[in-house]
DNA sequence: CAACTAAATAGAAAAAAATTCTATTTATAT
DNA sequence: ATATAAATAGAATTTTTTTCTATTTAGTTG
């Protein structure tokens, strides 16, 4: 069984051609897409296909690891990346700007579970922006 | 001139009424609120009063360092906070889950403008998400 | 301090984004 | 094979956000 069954199994999701379909479409474009447009994809390959379905997916498989979302603030709209290797394993991601690839980091300062201000730390989130090489060549 | 109505000044904003009493619902309150929430403050105050109006300041204070945006994905509506003490300082913000109240840390371990797998780094997002000492206190 | 100009506003309207609901189908455990 | 819990489509709805126009206001300039 490989990592992404045995996350979706872990969450009592089941392994469905609709959730393996959008895992595909993330990893064949191996960047960060809004709801949307993993429906416009999705729709390619099912013509029968609801974009609350999509919601649901997007959502139920980012809770579970799968997934991701991204912060886009010159877009408000919601964002999902795939979780290329790093599943179960402390990480980051760096997005281009530009084209929307993601990259990951696993270093980052930070600690769970240590005070800061007086603050419990609970989680964190890190996220990079910047400029992609291929994004760089192009200019 | 404080330093708020000196940022606004530098981004071709003026210091209205409405925006003055935005700024004091944050830091009355010391939360991060939705749109909405800051509306229905504000509407005890001005009877006539728009929330597309609140869309807009809370959306071009935040252009302006004034306030900012930040990620709450339990709950994924827009949420601002209002940048205290440290407009003009590189800094993120801490918050708290439990009663959304902000607090803020200068240091990270990043850097713009950096190369990180290729990546040219142009800007970074860092948020800490924990319990305060209030909300400890409490359980 | 009067007049001017660019920005801000309200309020209505529309658009966009996300969720809920019901009936039906499907994955998978037994 | 059957049972059952989860997934789905599709319609409908709700929520969130933006756009638009006419009017008002802040802050500059003479």
């Amino acid at each position: 069984m490989d990592a992404l069954s045995d996350n979706l199994k872990k969450h009592n999701l089941k392994n469905t051609p609709r959730r393996n379909a959008i895992i595909e479409i993330f990893k064949k474009k191996n960047l960060y897409l809004s709801p949307e447009e993993v429906w416009i994809t999705l729709k390619k390959k099912f013509k029968k296909c609801g974009l609350p379905g999509v919601y649901r997916n997007l959502e139920s498989m980012s809770n579970c690891g799968i997934l991701f979302k991204i912060v886009s603030f010159s877009d408000d709209k919601r964002h999902y990346g795939l979780c290329n290797n790093h599943i179960n394993k402390h990480h980051h991601h760096i997005i281009c700007i530009k084209c929307k690839k993601i990259s990951s980091i696993e270093k980052c300062g930070f600690n769970n579970r240590i005070k800061i201000n007086g603050y419990e730390i609970i989680s964190h989130f890190v996220q990079l922006n910047g400029i992609c090489p291929d994004c760089q060549n192009k200019n």
